[in-house]
DNA sequence: CTGTTAGCGCGTTCAC
DNA sequence: GTGAACGCGCTAACAG
């Protein structure tokens, strides 16, 4: 129980033990194998008895940085993995004393960036809102780490992530029929998102290595009527197989598919992306590829620990690359 | 285009415009209406040239507060309007040029507020964590500020609108079908939510004003075969009408009822909450209640001003109450 | 060995 | 228009 009405200080502390700030602050940092366990049992005491945390303006300004990471998040949806991501770096930056806190992006990268500079944080793990060169150079100019350090190499990985998930979107629909046309279904949504438009692209690639061809992109907005008219114009010409950007769009198209009285996945075929709960629920139930976000929020805080030791010095092992499999398929009825 | 590798300090932007710190600080903060107008400009230039960004440990520190807003929120699925609060909040709170973060709550309430503590932000919004009065003690002492600030009306504005949710579900199914029995349907998950369990007295209360019978609670699992052995014991009897915590509850219920053979909405009616997209895409479309979660944003961002302006003087206008509507039905063929 | 003094880092504010 | 001091923690240098 506590009853003083401002947070105590470390000369609150000093005092309490009869010490000097300088003692408490070698005491409470570690460095106090040089004094008589006697003492630092005081000054543990106090602290303790005071409630005392240290105050992070003064740390901040004593070490020249904050402790404050933030995890950088699309506007896009992401839903429910979000959360294990969190959590998942919180607990693995707690272990160097740094907290973590998320912060979607703003309307525009620019603002974005110039929202973290003002916050001078210790780091920024960039999930996916894809700041530019020009967005970034203030952020690391003010003594910011971002993550992945390396733009290329980390839109490298997000290519390498995409093509994984195609591969197993398309391996699914020319498995359940090798005779459909393909096509890749993106997203139609206010806000952007910056993960759409590799995947389309992955489509093409993947169809290539394989030597089959994909027939197009389709764009399905999630209001049914709209997505009946979007999948209207590619469904006439025999049986299709759409590869979706995730498991919403999927959705969309199933169900798109069913007012115009198609079979699934005899006419049209589909796989999502996230294996959200829902898709489990519906008639067929969806197939999905399941991305590992767990492991891509560790390496993520790998990278991030690396280089917080490093301060920069070095470039640090890059988040996604690794060749391991990141994504894996959930099989359903749809495809 | 900066080469400095260090960010901008006051002095050098005092240097810079020939003036001393404190000019610098006064023109810089408005309190300069007593300079020449020639010196104001030289200043903000030098600012504006040096890319200068007073540092927020050094102003937390001088001001004994920092400028960080923390948004609170459970660890419950929360999904996509979650941002939307996000946003509106830091756009209010840009304003005054506090920035807004975001944190999940941690596996404990005493853990979280731990976490927070150490944070020192200006303000914790709770946006339904529900930190108990130990949890908060420690946070209000060491000079955070706790939005809502009075645990007891904010439980009171919950329970109103929960109140409201429900006459709008219970409306709904009583319209589609009088001899309905009711029930509620609440969520069975891991992590733990804090929503589920007032909705389900909420039900009662509102039967209770209208004069008819609950017949009681079930919980079911987002998973289709646990959905379905939850539905199948309160099915054999005749119609039933079903209020769901959510519109994820209640398209589980609806893919059991499929399962089961059972009709939508005659045999089995439902009405969800929080008026997904996807529940537009289910054959029939769910009846949903959509709450304006905008509003509750801004009324916490009112709230949170005017506390700030206050510095916990008095009590503020609680974010929730004042009887106005936050919630409405939006119709769909599920009930 | 045990502990202290002094001064930095940055922005704000009072008094002159 | 400025000097000085404050808020808080950290750390190099130094005295007992």
């Amino acid at each position: 129980m506590t009853t003083s009405t401002r947070p105590a200080t470390s000369s609150d502390v000093a005092r309490r033990a009869g010490v000097s700030r300088t003692t408490v602050s070698h005491v409470l940092n570690g460095q106090g194998e040089r004094f008589p366990e006697e003492t630092r049992q005081r000054v543990r005491m106090a602290a303790a008895e005071l409630d005392y945390v240290p105050s992070p303006a003064g740390r901040a300004l004593a070490n020249g940085r904050s402790d404050t990471v933030v995890l950088l998040l699309p506007s896009a949806i992401f839903a429910g993995n979000l959360q294990d991501v969190a959590d998942r770096l919180a607990v693995d930056l707690a272990a160097i004393g740094a907290n973590l806190v998320v912060r979607f992006a703003g309307p525009t990268p620019s603002t974005t960036a110039a929202a973290l500079v003002r916050m001078r944080p210790l780091a920024v793990v960039d999930m996916g809102v894809g700041l530019s060169a020009e967005d970034r150079a203030p952020l690391t100019t003010s003594g910011t780490l971002l993550i992945p350090q390396d733009i290329e190499s980390a839109d490298a990985d997000l290519t390498a992530l995409d093509d994984q998930i195609m591969e197993l979107q398309v391996g699914a629909l020319v498995t359940g029929g090798p005779s459909r046309r393909l096509y890749y279904a993106g997203l139609v949504d206010h806000r952007s998102d910056p993960f759409v438009s590799g995947r389309a692209a992955s489509l093409l690639r993947v169809c290539d290595k394989l030597g089959i061809v994909a027939s197009g992109t389709i764009s399905v907005p999630l209001e049914l009527s709209d997505a009946v008219a979007a999948l209207k114009p590619v469904v006439s010409g025999g049986p299709i197989g759409i590869a979706c950007y995730n498991d919403h769009v999927a959705l969309a198209v199933l169900a798109a598919a069913r007012e115009l009285g198609l079979r699934t996945p005899t006419d049209v075929a589909v796989v999502g992306v996230d294996a959200i709960e829902l898709g489990r629920l519906w008639s067929p139930p969806l197939t999905s590829v399941r991305i590992d976000i767990q492991s891509i929020a560790d390496r993520l805080a790998a990278a991030l620990l690396t280089a917080i030791g490093n301060r920069g010095t070095s470039t640090v092992a890059l988040p996604l690359r690794t060749g391991s499999r990141l994504a894996s398929l959930l099989p359903g009825g749809s495809a």
